[in-house]
DNA sequence: AATATATATCGAATTATTTGGATATACAAG
DNA sequence: CTTGTATATCCAAATAATTCGATATATATT
């Protein structure tokens, strides 16, 4: 993440309220998606995550596409289901990389 | 900073390269613009940074208003010319609300 | 095999951002 | 008061981002 080119990736994916709201989702699974099916140690499938932003399901998607090129979640996919995870490696990553070059 | 609307407007300001360029220029002034005919601690003119960017005068002046408009640069008018400064006070802001709301 | 569900991708429309040329404004100097 | 310089604003064109419906793909169930 001291690649310049990461962090153009990193910021262009946090310059949209969604896909920051949706970080901030992730870090409290268990108080946002309490209702799933599945087992949370998986982490929160799509599907949830659609269903609490309010837009399409292929809208969500994309933002899911965007947050996870820029590497900021981890993906899983287990059946038909995929799981998604914050990245907190990356996360802390930009952020430090940010502190320096910003 | 701790405005929902105020860390949008940051972060889409961050999110252009050119714009964060401006702002790692702006932290090392006598580096970068130690040809500037004024002195540096008015801040740096927006001459200086339109020569830098490679961009026209016009779209640096944009990029320039955009990094006002989200706080994270000073400015002061003295006589015909325009010095900018980092304003380091929203840029800690920032940086501190990011950590926690991300 | 047929059906149902979860997610991704495609295509097109809409909206936002970036860009530069031309012009306006503000100030300085002659 | 005219001219020159610095910066901002206006305008239009180009590019990028957002959005959704429709469809594709993958998996699960019957």
């Amino acid at each position: 993440m001291t690649d310049s080119n990461e962090i153009d990736t990193a910021t262009k994916a946090l310059a949209h309220p969604v896909r920051r709201q949706i970080l901030a989702w992730l870090k409290e699974p268990e108080r946002w998606f309490s209702d799933q099916a599945h087992p949370l140690d998986y982490g929160v499938c799509a599907g949830m995550i659609d269903k609490k932003t309010g837009l399409s399901q292929s809208t969500t998607s994309a933002h899911l596409s965007t947050l996870q090129k820029a590497n900021l979640v981890t993906t899983r996919k287990v059946g038909q289901w995929v799981y998604f995870k914050r990245n907190e490696e990356t996360i802390k990553a930009f952020l430090d990389a940010l502190e320096q070059t910003l």
